[in-house]
DNA sequence: CACTCTTGACAATGGTGCTGTCAGGTTTCT
DNA sequence: AGAAACCTGACAGCACCATTGTCAAGAGTG
């Protein structure tokens, strides 16, 4: 069993990028393509080797679903990610509760969510 | 001479297609795929001729403004466009001020501005 | 040592944005 | 009436984008 240690949370680098690839299905070049396109910010290893986080991963899962269901391309993720941040509220959740009839959905995390200041 | 008469108000349908799209700059072709995707409803006479008010023209400088100079595409434009009108707030302001030092731009129109209930 | 990671480059595939045209028909203006 | 501009629907071309995939040369990990 998983036990809920206070050390499991969601901010810490954990997958590395084949791992996050994989929970996300997802081959690992796009990985690396959101990282250069600015939208997402994966923690590195002291050697250089990204390690993304819980929120990374979930930050990942939001580009997926504006990207593969809504059909906006990644300059207008960058500018939803961006309002959402200007605007300090959680403007995308909007969006989940037009596309489908769930309630909640997930919050979107910093595009830095393991370098947390 | 024209005079400032109250009934010169912007959702007032007055510019033919050709009109429009001289003013944009932009093929005719593109005004009537922005229509078909939804992202304009300009109003039409009697006989079915499109008619497009000043704020028309000035929600599809929007979306020349987020396309051409944001890279976003049109599914992204609707998504920005829904979010605005879902959250009943000038969100998009914040785009313009980002691009360029402008402290105030033009609000965003009604997708059926002509067509005010 | 074998495996996975790093960056950088290159390419194929399918899709999109925009412009442009053609056809057949209707509206508008002179 | 006749010319010009509008309508819809289709088709096409061009350039760009998203994603997957590969290759190479090097560095890190177990």
């Amino acid at each position: 069993m998983t036990f809920r240690r206070p050390d499991r949370d969601p901010s810490r680098p954990v997958y590395v990028i084949s791992v996050a690839a994989s929970i996300l299905s997802v081959h690992p070049r796009t990985l690396r393509i959101y990282e250069e396109e600015g939208l997402v910010c994966p923690a590195r290893t002291p050697t250089n080797i990204r390690l993304y986080s819980e929120n990374d991963v979930r930050r990942i899962m939001w580009i997926r679903h504006l990207t593969q269901n809504l059909g906006v391309n990644l300059a207008g993720v960058r500018v939803l990610f961006e309002l959402e941040e200007r605007l300090g509220t959680r403007i995308l959740e909007r969006l989940y509760t037009e596309a489908n009839g769930d309630a909640d959905a997930e919050p979107v995390p910093a595009a830095n969510s393991s370098a947390r200041s």
